[in-house]
DNA sequence: GTGGTCTAGACCACT
DNA sequence: GTGGTCTAGACCACG
């Protein structure tokens, strides 16, 4: 359920906040829902406690999750996001990387398309359930 | 024609790799072709001389370009490339991230692929021309 | 066990390559095994950062150690080696330099031959132990 | 006959070098002969004037070759060399390189030797003729 | 503590 | 002129 991967370029941090956010989309982890204690998940991951501590507060910060003190965290319930412009223009610059990657490897329009495709709704596939 | 940004949060010389084969994609940069000398681009840019020769060796490990000492930097012919199974790998998590955040900024899924779509007709418009 | 030779024509960054490349070959340095911080090597060679940074990172590239980010870098084990085929003409190249050399240094063919052998076997003897 | 490669990462002058020292053991070359003048030679390899003066004022240090001003460039007679210390001590480290580079591509210590003697008997099998 | 990016500036080799 | 190596030192991000 909770998993990172060493030969993943992005800090463990990072991976940690999308392996929770994707939880929370797919279902797995329901609004109001207790998350591992900071301690527990840095043992299940074998992680340091500082990296689950910074990961847990980025959630906080973007109102996935609320930390309540000395009771643990728990998943709030997903926001009409406020689209921040700033993330937007970032989120383009990946995409825009992302494409050059693809069409570097040879994926015409169509794959790249199938691609995000396949990807989102892999992700969003056990929503639903 | 060459450009960074400095509120775009990846490394100047990843904007620079992505920057000239962006170039090269669009066919404004063509087969052969040379490129600003590295002290040039660096000028141009306001850059240090060693960033922009860390993005030109990067560009000749990926074989988009061709360094020939002392006389300068050349585009190559685009390969069929070889897909590199931990590219692909790390491509499909940085589009995943990607997708999470967009549907926490509240996009649908046609969104999303409309958004994607309309990044790569932007990216690759002036090459038929 | 680490050491870099400043009579050698080769870069300084090529050596270390070659050094640790040579230390795994003959079992000093294991699989897993963390090697010295960049800096530690730094200053065990007297050498600048940059200059074992990018030693590591080009070994990382060829997949001989996997560098985690405030971690360190460590050991992998050898992979099956796809076999790169612009490498193998450069080394071809390399190796007929060397022959041509050896030849006008008055080296016959059985000379030629017991001299890489015995550059082989000291550089796998203790591969066994 | 004169052949340079511009994906052959060494430079210019020394393949020039090792191009005519190669032709001169294949006994294409013979001594007393005279070579391309240095400006028919940078026409027929086309590259600079600078670069092949380069090549033939290193083969006549080397006493390979003899530049009679006004007259040419002509083939000496193969001398016995003097076995230069440092040289063969370059030479071992550009062997070692070699065998490491080989050993890391899968190649076991046969294949080694069988390369290298293959590499050798073409460069020599036309001397008999 | 770890590695990563970047700068400024020197010096070298190749064409 | 071109790129390549190296240094010294700063600042940042990650664990």
């Amino acid at each position: 359920m909770f998993t990172i991967n060493t030969s993943d370029k992005r800090p463990i941090y990072e991976q940690i906040i999308d392996n929770i956010k994707e939880l929370i989309l797919k279902g797995i982890l329901r609004q109001g829902e207790q998350l591992p204690s900071v301690r527990g998940l840095a043992t299940i991951l074998t992680v340091n406690v500082n990296t689950v501590m910074k990961a847990y507060n980025e959630l906080e910060r973007e109102a996935v999750i609320e930390i309540r003190k000395g009771k643990g965290a728990f998943v709030k319930e997903i926001p009409k996001k406020v689209i921040n412009k700033q993330q937007l223009v970032q989120l383009r610059q990946d995409l825009k990387a992302s494409c050059i990657a693809m069409h570097y490897m040879g994926m015409s329009r169509e794959e790249i398309i199938s691609e995000l495709s396949s990807i989102y709704d892999e992700l969003i596939k056990e929503e639903s359930e």
